[in-house]
DNA sequence: AATGAATGAGTTTTCATTCAT
DNA sequence: CATGAATGAAAACTCATTCAT
């Protein structure tokens, strides 16, 4: 039977292609339930050719993971700095900064699934989270009445928690679009006063 | 170890042996990373004994599951039962369902990280919940001006989002007690109207 | 839970009805496939007991068959010593011979299973009966001109191959009675003369 | 022994090797005392190895047994497609068929122990032997006269059990050739008649 | 005489990983 | 670059058998 390099084939794109499979299996069922063989099978290629571009099936699982964490904190530190010099209230920078995390979630639907739901990662991941929305909205919660009442880690984790839902149940799903939910989430969060006190 | 009845052996205390060690065991490391032979080593028994009295590997996992659901299920009833003819507002209602669900999750720590975070059954009883909350706080919204613009499923969501979260990161982690944290759960999603307008 | 002799047991009630059972499982199932859990299932006894009057399971499949041999036996030298003065031919010897054998198959359908089909013993049994066959039709022969072509080794072998098939597939199936068995396969071998000159 | 592919190794070679060794093993053993173990160790193999090319246990026994009653059946309808045009009796017919029968078991002794006798798939087999066997000698009975007492299905019952046994005792002991027990076999049932008459 | 409780010693099967080509 | 062939190491599960009561 005909062995080694195929033609028209190149280690780029099969390297891309065994991630890509990687990622949808890995989505679908799991790490544990995911073998090697079900990712180069789905890749029309064989065992060997996946230990050429990966050490381990554990190290594939944490490149996703590190690329999808990485990326996150990419968007994660844009939305701060474009916005830590506005004077524009906490809403609308947090709108803002939701908005973008929510189109690379939609994006990247699987990936997410992964690096936000199924591995040891998503902790850290989500951890992080919750401490940049304490920085961001620590100064200004006195001006939410209705979280006075509140400590802001818990009301961070609350929101985070809020996040991790919408976006399984919602967002993945195509219920909602990722402004829609962001809004959501940010008028959940944070009535504005105004709006309150016209009542 | 000699073959036969051990001194003073019990049946019932090595069933009930074996299911603590595997619920605290699948708590720590997940299902998959469980090996049976890990959980009749901690019981300080063998693995025919565990094929004594639980049918399989899935089967102990899945009788967890389903005694957690239950359990919870239960809570659920109890909880809205007891309030329907309340006129009390939902605050105080969510409020007490909360603390029982979180008592309960508090007694049973490892067995919530189980049968709340997961499991299969996990996704089916945050349903269940996220039903029960748009049943229960649907004819009430109205009250909330914070909450007239969000769609209550979306609020529903979020809700239990939040729960599940903070049960996590504070509940089963002794920072917050069971009253404190639906409390605070209670707290930002249903801040009492006066309250504000009294600003 | 209830411990030690029951009301109304007997030892040899117990022993006689394990035996019943392992016969009638042995025979449906197959050695390996009957398990002593079945049998003392069946029996409505726990595993301990099988042990009380039996070795192992090896043990109480050879008691088992030797049983059957025996008895078989027993039925061969009967046969052979009644008929051994007799002038009278060979046919009617035979016929008688086989009618007793049948006879005891039919009463024993599931231990016949056992020890004419299912166990090592059985390849004993049979050699056995081809070698009496030998002796017995040994000096006959002549009579018969169609056996004469035949050796006579090779005439007993089939012999017993007739019997062996037709009692599974006619006799233990009650398709045919013990005599009309008998006569039949007598028949197929020792068509008398006369009745062949006379066409 | 090193892991990976071994110098000089060959799929189809292993396959076979383990087909082979599967065989001889299950004809010598039988199927329950026969372990994969066994099996690679005499095909110098492991286990993995041989769920390479077997999906189970039970069906490489399956698939053997399924190749032997494949390729007897062929040698049923040959057999029966070249003579039923013929004139000639029933005799010569039935020696060729049972000729080529023979030839097929004494090649592969091992397999005809499982096929023919071993396996549940055994049991079709004969009954299917029986079947055809009443149809070639349904019309010709009459000619032989020792048969005219017999019901057809019991004759032919009685000839398959003939050719179980001498098979077994005779056949793969090679102490008859093909040819012989054929003949030996049609001559027991189909004395002919100007044979007998001419005595 | 009988049972409740337990285990020693396997058995089949799986899967990530690796060598030779 | 890629494959065919193979395996080390372990996993779940089974069953005859035995000890303590």
């Amino acid at each position: 039977m005909a062995r080694g390099r195929r033609v028209n084939s190149s280690g780029e794109k099969s390297k891309q292609l065994l991630l890509e499979k990687a990622i949808e299996l890995f989505s679908i069922h799991g790490y544990h339930q995911t073998k090697i063989s079900d990712i180069v099978k789905a890749a029309n290629l064989t065992q060997p050719t996946f230990y050429l571009y990966f050490q381990s099936k554990e190290s594939i699982f944490k490149d996703l993971n590190t690329d999808f964490k990485n990326r996150l904190y990419e968007i994660f530190n844009n939305g701060l700095t474009q916005t830590v010099q506005d004077v524009k209230c906490v809403r609308t920078q947090l709108t803002e900064n939701l908005k973008q995390i929510f189109y690379y979630f939609v994006e990247n639907p699987n990936l997410t699934k992964i690096g936000f739901y199924e591995s040891e990662e998503a902790k850290h991941v989500k951890a992080e989270l919750v401490k940049r929305l304490v920085a961001t909205i620590g100064n200004e919660k006195g001006q939410f009445t209705a979280l006075n009442h509140v400590d802001i880690h818990i009301l961070a984790e609350s929101f985070v928690g809020s996040v991790e839902r919408l976006t399984l149940t919602n967002l993945l799903t195509n219920e909602r679009k990722p402004e829609q939910l962001a809004e959501d989430i940010v008028n959940i969060y944070f009535a504005e006063k105004h709006e309150l006190v016209n009542k």
